[in-house]
DNA sequence: ACCTGAACACCGTTCAAGT
DNA sequence: ACCTGAACACCGTTCAAGT
């Protein structure tokens, strides 16, 4: 409910901002400036206020990191969801990793300066995988064949973004190649 | 060659520390106190100077960092050394992220405000894999396998160490099952 | 030559004062 | 209620001055 203001007489001024816009603003900044150039005072700027104001809505820098890293393990889970092959899976991760790699690399790789996202939303990305992952290999070493291709295709995509294959080799070879095999290993014998 | 101060006459000081103390000092910190912790100040005060004269040996704080994820790799590397069977590889591979994960990770998943370390010392690292991949899969996909096989390894253990893998399950079961369905794959057919 | 205190720029955060 | 300038603590880094 708006009331008038005590001191001016008018009604108060309406917000400059939102959460969101803070969230996506932080977001953009990760991806063109990477962790070190997402401040407070950018992300401010670019939403249209000073600093102290983003205090009204997020309680710390740690705290907004944190909710970065949510929207992106959303957005993952998003586009994982409705997928029960496990190569599609596969491919559609590595993709969205191609997509924002800065926070691809949050997410898959947090404690070095940016905090861990929910449990909840770790597992809501995973349950795809688990999905295909009990069809393929059975119910019984679902759990253990999840985990073994999840690891495979999270380490693969976070040594292509950080640069961690040398020179030489065709990468996208190296990757139908893993999932080839990777998928013979783990079905059900 | 020392030669007498101008100024007072006597020998000139004795350095008071070392690059290799700070680099030595930096990595305690780095796993004591993680990357926050890692201050100037802090790795100055355990080498017992201040933290300004800590610019006569390291350019800035970007580069000691790097200096440190160079002496994780090289310390990995000579673990590593000497192996030609990639169950035991991998098993110390693991058990080395166990010892120094802080900095395991800093070096997996640089990028998030670590900096990359030479690339001859990635190299270094991962020879003695490619050697036992191509033992394993042959000459043809040994580049190919070695890089299926890392991805695993070092997705495992990163994800183990950030606590990607959510409650419920035996982690070394995961582990121990990864090993055994990844050689069967990779093994020449 | 190495070391230091002082100083500067920058960043996260708080707070009193505006509207 | 939201917003702001000013201020504070902290950190990386530079520099002139000591020895």
């Amino acid at each position: 409910m708006a009331t008038v203001n005590s001191y001016t007489g008018r009604m108060p001024t309406p917000d400059r901002t939102s959460l969101d816009a803070i969230i996506a603003a932080a977001r953009d900044l990760l991806e063109e400036n990477g962790l070190a150039g997402l401040t407070m005072s950018a992300v401010a700027t670019r939403v249209g206020v000073r600093a102290p104001s983003l205090y009204k809505r997020v309680p710390s820098r740690d705290r907004l990191l944190q909710l970065v890293a949510e929207a992106t393990l959303l957005e993952l889970a998003q586009r994982l969801d409705a997928t029960d092959d496990l190569v599609e899976g596969a491919r559609r991760f590595r993709a969205y990793g191609h997509e924002r790699p800065a926070a691809f690399r949050m997410v898959m790789a947090p404690g070095a300066g940016a905090p861990l996202a929910g449990l909840e939303l770790r597992a809501a990305a995973s349950a795809p995988i688990i999905r295909a992952a009990a069809a393929l290999a059975g119910e019984k070493h679902a759990l253990a064949a999840a985990r073994t291709f999840t690891a495979w295709a999270s380490g693969f995509v976070s040594m292509e973004l950080n640069g961690g294959f040398g020179l030489g080799g065709d990468v996208d070879e190296a990757w139908d190649f893993g999932v080839e095999r990777l998928i013979a290993a783990l079905s059900a014998r």
